[in-house]
RNA sequence: GGGCGUUUAGCUCAGCUGGGAGAGCGCUACCCUUACAAGGUAGAUGUCGGGGGUUCGAUCCCCUCAACGCCCACCA
């Protein structure tokens, strides 16, 4: 006889997880497999982390949610694939990389060159990168990490340049002088989806443009002074009466004494300001639009790292703060200073270097995007790709349907360096893109010079659900299966990326494939802490996925994520909630070790449907409805309904019920009896271990161990639960259902005379109910054990009730306690007229509902059939109540 | 300025296409009952943000107000 002794109290995750995510790991349990059935496959790529990123709750959350789909779908029987990557991160790495060099030896990436500096990169990618994907093992990942793909390795760099030449042939990418935003610090162009707009304390500042020939000056206001150096023109709106007789004339910029022409355009508000707007087409994105429509010059007064250069000769070499400073005082010099107001306005700021932004024309490389995000919409209209929550179609929207030039150029090192070359021959000139590195220029034999930028890193990522497959490499393609997993079934990630990496995919896949990457997006919630603020490390509020696993296992904070997501934007995480389902956790293993000794009784035949007892069936359906409600949730992405769902049987059908129900079957000397319990406490067990193995695969995997026959394989490939219609037993659960209802009521009784858990007491049943009354007839040892009663009589109404006692009514029975003791009655009524109140107000709710000849003309047959239902067992429960107390009342 | 979202028990949140208000944690009382004190049994708690409307019937649909949060936007 097995001793649960041998298993500890409480479960100790502890070495368990590492052990079994080293089994699945090394049997190859996460590579595809062969699917059963003819099921479709399956595959979801993870959002590559960045080479720099460190496990946060996100990650932790994301793949958790990712890893329940994959595990549920493998045990379904589709061919399943879960496919891991990384991404080189352009400007994180770089500035981490300078940062590294500068801090040890001084120097800077110029010092060192490109290709040391590069080599210096790739061996902190080696050294570093390889840290949080250890970290994800850590979470139960189950990808194949054969799959495993690096942004900047081989097959991606092929499909990058493969795409880009495409679009170059088409001209659809181009090289264009635009205004773009310019991070002084890092020295490059970021897109527009990598600034982010803050307000701050700025001020306006009045000057004074003196118009050529004539005694008359213009007021005009700006927040940026220093940007008159830069001034292509002035503009008045062409209705504004004001000025109109000025339109045509020259004005004069203060300080530099340059003269500009005096413009009319419809993009000036008359209301705004002083009327009248400087135009500095080189240094701001609307005056840019103004100056191509007015062919205005364009002065470009910035240097690369936001100094004033040699076109502000007063104020040459100073940055943007101390130009502003300089010039007011220049202006205040020459009587052209108005005054100073205190405004707060947006100023853009780099999302990486966190520098201001400036706005400054410069040679780029841009994609044209707009058919593509055309396309983008159509296949999301269309329903090829679904989002989950469907309001996030609103927010991909937005984005999509106004698109910008997407600036693709960077003016770092690290990254995928534009295959564009030029030919050194000044006589020739020829500009080509290729995807071969040339030997010369094909024109004229000369040497050649590749252009020196990289591109942008949502370039590459906008390409991993190809590159991962092996796009554009055919062998590779083939290898990887590329057309069993190509589209993906879904895309789980946070909002925060819709725009950069979900749009871009859509675009550049449908662009390459005609199909869109993946059927659905599944949004999830955003982990703050619990009282809803994001984490951040200044806060000091944030949690750390590998101490909460180190706390409560891996498997409970799981559980938590999971259940905490659904249709929801936030998780406020609770630690104290991690620790509710940490004692869940525990509870199944309880529940095991319960069950553990008893184990050996169980035999391999099972059991037949025709011998079920009636315990046995109401588990058995319960369960199955379970299983139906679970796989319904999930394949939508409910993952907290399906959570909850399971919880709820495991803890109030199988644990606080069945197995209380099942001890005394267990103990006794039925050994027919004793077996088939034993075969259905396993059989069901199976089933709870099955369900949640997705959701908290280390302990059901450990769990499973116990419980599998010697040549069963491990739980990870088992099939899972599925619906049964030959375990639908309906009026096995109606009866349990009145049967759990008069057991609370003998314990609500108990208690509120505060009879001692272990005293036996007499009940007595009144039900006017023949059938019933005969179940509980028939159950009278399990209303013995669970509520300790050690005699019981079930009547009818008819019958008298016994005086010295106290009761409790339900819809079909009247319990009663008769009492030898004593009792204080009037407590007792009191209560019992609480009670009374409480039905009755909700018996007259319904009565009312009833006496309208409106709802029963209007409302449907099946409504007013149930609610006639409802109020027969409201009406039989008050009319108990009464009667019992006119009796006590007596 | 535009858009999205939130407002339900002390806290964190769920309530699907309208038909008797739910969960977890916390709280109260009684219990070391032979799987589990990370436990058991029983229990209390809500003008479902305010106001209006549609409907036989509204937490759910429409309008409006309020508070809070987020995203986008070049307003000098």
């Amino acid at each position: 006889m097995t001793n649960h002794e041998e298993l500890p109290k409480t479960y100790d995750p502890n070495g368990v997880e590492d052990k079994w995510y080293k089994a699945w790991d090394e049997g190859k349990y996460f590579k595809p497999r062969p699917s059963k059935n003819g099921k479709k496959p399956y595959s979801i790529l993870m959002p590559p982390p960045n080479v720099t990123g460190k496990l946060h709750m996100g990650h932790a959350l994301n793949h958790t949610l990712i890893d329940v789909l994959i595990r549920f779908k493998r045990m379904q029987g589709h061919e399943t694939v879960w496919i891991p990557g990384q991404d080189h991160a352009g400007i994180a790495t770089q500035a981490k990389v300078e940062q590294k060099i500068f801090q040890e030896g001084g120097k800077t990436k110029h010092d060192l060159g490109r290709e040391e500096f590069l080599k210096e990169v790739w061996n902190w990618k080696e050294e570093y990168g390889g840290h949080i994907l250890e970290q994800f093992k850590k979470l139960g990942d189950s990808c194949d990490w054969d799959y495993f793909t690096f942004t900047m390795d081989e097959t991606p760099n092929k499909a990058v340049k493969k795409f880009f030449c495409m679009m170059f042939e088409e001209e659809l990418i181009y090289q264009s002088d635009y205004i773009i935003n310019w991070d002084p610090v890092l020295q490059s162009a970021i897109s527009d989806a990598e600034v982010d707009h803050k307000e701050v304390d700025g001020n306006f500042y009045n000057l004074h443009y003196r118009v050529k020939d004539s005694n008359q000056v213009l007021e005009i206001a700006t927040t940026r002074p220093e940007t008159l150096y830069g001034d292509s023109a002035i503009a008045v709106n062409p209705n504004d009466d004001r000025f109109e007789h000025l339109i045509g004339k020259l004005a004069i910029v203060p300080i530099c004494n340059r003269e500009i022409p005096i413009i009319a355009d419809m993009h000036v508000d008359m209301e705004v300001g002083t009327g009248c707007l400087k135009v500095t087409p080189g240094h701001d994105f609307n005056d840019y639009e103004i100056g191509k429509r007015n062919n205005l010059e364009i002065i470009n007064i910035l240097n690369k790292d936001g100094t004033l250069n040699e076109n502000a000769q007063a104020v040459q070499g100073l940055t943007a703060k101390e130009a502003r400073k300089k010039t007011v005082q220049l202006l205040k010099e020459c009587e052209q200073f108005v005054k100073m107001e205190p405004h707060k306005h947006q100023v853009g700021h780099s999302q990486r270097s966190h520098a201001i932004v400036e706005p400054m024309v410069s040679k780029q490389w841009f994609i044209n995007t707009d058919k593509m995000a055309s396309d983008s919409v159509t296949a999301v209209e269309k329903d090829e790709m679904k989002f989950f929550p469907k309001g996030w179609e609103n927010t991909y929207y937005s984005y999509q349907k106004n698109p910008r030039p997407w600036c693709i150029s960077r003016q770092l090192w690290w990254g995928h360096q534009i295959p564009v070359y030029y030919c050194d021959s000044e006589a020739c000139g020829h500009t080509w893109a290729s995807e071969e590195t040339p030997e010369s220029c094909p024109k004229c034999t000369s040497s050649f010079t590749q252009d020196p930028d990289v591109l942008d890193t949502w370039f590459s990522s906008g390409l991993f659900p190809l590159n991962t497959l092996g796009w554009p490499d055919e062998e590779k393609m083939k290898e990887l299966q590329f057309d069993k997993f190509y589209p993906s079934s879904v895309l789980v990630t946070a909002f925060d990326i819709i725009f950069f990496w979900v749009a871009r995919m859509m675009m550049t896949s449908q662009k390459i494939t005609n199909k869109v990457p993946f059927q659905d997006t599944y949004i999830h919630a955003i982990v703050r802490d619990k009282d809803g603020v994001k984490m951040s490390k200044s806060l000091g509020n944030v949690l750390d996925p590998l101490d909460l696993i180190k706390e409560s296992g891996c498997d409970s904070m799981r559980f938590t994520l999971a259940v905490s997501s659904g249709y929801n934007r936030n998780i406020n995480l609770d630690p104290s909630k991690i620790e509710g389902y940490r004692n869940f956790v525990n509870k199944i293993w309880n529940a095991f070790r319960f069950m553990y000794p008893h184990l050996e009784n169980a035999n391999d035949k099972g059991f037949e449907v025709s011998d079920l007892h009636h315990h046995e069936k109401w588990i058995l359906s319960e369960l199955n409805e379970v299983i139906k409600d679970v796989t319904a949730a999930i394949e939508i992405y409910r993952f907290d309904d399906a959570c909850n769902k399971i919880y709820q049987f495991v803890y109030e059908k199988f644990c606080s019920w069945f197995i209380e129900l099942s001890k005394g079957i267990l103990n006794s000397e039925n050994e027919a009896m004793k077996i088939q319990r034993a075969n259905v406490l396993k059989y069901c067990f199976k089933e709870i271990v099955k369900l949640l193995h997705p959701v908290t695969p280390f302990i059901t995997e450990e769990l499973w161990s116990h419980l599998k026959n010697e040549d069963d394989e491990l739980l990870i490939i088992q099939e899972y639960p599925v619906y049964k219609t030959e375990h639908v037993f309906t009026s096995d659960q109606e009866n349990m259902e009145k049967f759990m209802e008069v057991i609370t009521a003998i314990r609500n009784l108990r208690n509120t005379v505060q009879i001692k858990p272990k005293e036996e007491i007499e009940v007595r049943f009144y039900t006017d109910d023949q059938s019933l009354a005969k179940y509980f007839f028939q159950s009278r040892g399990f209303i013995k054990e669970l509520a300790r009663v050690n005699s019981g009589k079930i009547k009818d109404k008819s019958v008298e009730r016994p005086a010295k006692s106290i009761m409790k009514a339900t819809s079909h029975t009247e319990v009663f306690l008769p009492l030898e003791g004593v009792v204080d009655l009037q407590v007792f009524i009191g209560k019992l007229q609480k009670d009374k109140e409480k039905t009755q107000k909700e018996f007259s709710k319904i009565e009312n509902k009833l006496k309208n000849p409106k709802f029963m003309k209007n409302a449907p047959d099946d409504v007013v059939a149930k609610v006639k239902a409802e109020a027969k067992e409201f009406e039989d429960k008050l009319s108990s109540i009464t009667n019992s107390l006119e009796n006590f009342q007596a």
